[in-house]
DNA sequence: TCAGCTTACGCCGAGCGTAAATATG
DNA sequence: CATATTTACGCTCGGCGTAAGCTGA
């Protein structure tokens, strides 16, 4: 079993596909078939279903362990590549709707402390992000999710990554103005069967969020209006045009004429902000730390 | 960065030697050294130092990463080898002071319930023991170890493992019916400067036990008699012979004359015994587990 | 001096890419 | 029929063992 391999098995794992796996790993398709080749002829079993590329259940239980693999490997590699490393530039890669308010102001009491800093900021996907700060590509990461109150985001990673809450936000249900739904508040159980505009690089949609089945997942997603961008103003004219509703945290609901919110009854549920950090970069980058939690 | 590499480096810090770790891993030393090599390039910095073989700064904690990537390889090719894998036969790996009284006795149950059941058992170190769990060459590992009562014995090594408690037992110091030393109590602080018959493979001495530092233990191993086998009843005759002093439960002390014991006054030091599963095979010996916890 | 780690070197196998074959929807 | 994975094949490179070299106790 090498590392290459299990590798390839989390991109395509992650991506669905062996052709866009390869790209991302810089292979050709025909490397990475070799390679879930490699790990199905060790483990004697099917890992992958081809037709759509989906992990079997045996699949799922090794690229679990695989991606633990790969972050360590990064981690490690990292960490090692760091110890000499004096530059001062801070990279965030953050996903596009985490509360990015209070790190801006740590930001300006590091840049006020030493006048030379450079920084960095890259939105992407959460795991992506949390690829990034493994690989030493960025310092921190300043990912959101919809979670119940006081439950963890991301998994803490065995100890790998540290976890600092940023915020928790109040979440809404961005409906068109003309909409039939009155109230002020509305419970999320009420909506399961409503036509839902669905952002996947922007938010976890709703049969997600209510850890409906993969089925359930998928079957919605053909259902409803997706939309792949991360361009929320388009999100919002989208709901506002009628196409669905959204779920987001009221700060960023604003933007558009013709959306109303309506405060999610579901309680505890909220969006929180989490900052993850390496925990052997933690010292490095203790001044933002401190400035974030004051 | 890859996995021969890094079990070749696990394998010669934990024997601080090129020549046996190659010897372990069915190479020759030429290749380990190799792959030592590899990885001093791709890090840029020494691993470990030559005479004495021993384990730089940087290479802790690549090694610690590398235990962890090589364990969870381990499991993972041993779980995914377990699924459709039907021997009833129950293999445990111990240590060689483990209490194997409720082992036996649920081993006992698990006979009468299905009469075809073969078992094996094992004597090795912990950390052989948690490798051949790991490995999938046993199913269950009894390991003991004296530590400060509940606190943990063994690192649950981040969800791959999961550990019960079998029991905690009272340390005593067997001393000659000679020794000086009067009264039923000692405290142990007070026999930091004592002569230690030391056992590594049968039990922590002293100086591991109060947290010193690795000098200290070095020290201490060659200013004292060490004993390099598991025999508990030479351990006892060396003591009864002024040797040295050991630290063991009171419940293996009685196997010699001419020694007594001190019951240890250090609160809430205690010898346990817990028993390592696969997180993945409890299901599997359920019935072993639930006969043990009764 | 000698045990033990390093280096040189040649052979072999493994993995990559190209390209043709195959399968599925 | 189009798209995506598998298989065939040859080339290259990397890793292994053998054996000679080196070095510190």
């Amino acid at each position: 079993m090498e590392i290459r391999d299990l590798r390839s098995l989390v991109a395509v794992a992650r991506t669905g596909s062996f052709t866009q796996a390869a790209k991302d790993l810089g292979y050709t398709q025909s490397a990475v078939s070799q390679h879930i080749a490699n790990l199905e002829r060790t483990v004697g079993r099917t890992l992958l279903t081809r037709r759509p590329v989906r992990l079997t259940e045996v699949g799922s239980r090794l690229a679990e362990h695989a991606a633990h693999v790969v972050l360590r490997i990064d981690v490690a590699t990292t960490e090692l590549a760091a110890i000499d490393d004096e530059t001062a530039e801070v990279r965030v890669a953050m996903t596009p709707l985490a509360d990015s308010r209070h790190i801006a102001r740590a930001l300006r009491s590091v840049r006020s402390a030493s006048t030379g800093a450079r920084m960095r900021m890259v939105t992407c996907s959460a795991s992506v992000a949390l690829a990034r700060v493994a690989s030493g590509d960025c310092d921190l990461a300043l990912v959101d999710g919809i979670v119940a109150s006081s439950s963890p985001l991301v998994l803490a990673e065995a100890g790998l990554l540290r976890s600092f809450v940023v915020g928790e936000e109040e979440l809404v249900v961005v409906v068109p103005d003309d909409h039939p739904l009155r109230g002020d508040s509305i419970d999320l159980d009420a909506l399961t069967d409503a036509q839902w505009v669905i952002a996947p690089d922007l938010v976890c949609s709703l049969p997600e969020l209510l850890h409906l089945p993969p089925s359930a997942v998928a079957a919605s997603a053909t259902a409803t209006f997706t939309f792949d961008g991360t361009d929320l103003m388009t999100l919002l004219e989208l709901v506002a045009a009628g196409h669905g509703l959204a779920l987001l945290p009221r700060r960023v609901c604003s933007l558009v004429d013709g959306v109303r919110t309506l405060r999610v009854r579901r309680p505890n549920l909220v969006n929180r902000t989490e900052l993850l950090v390496l925990r052997s970069a933690i010292d490095r980058h203790r001044t933002i730390i401190t400035a974030l939690q004051g």
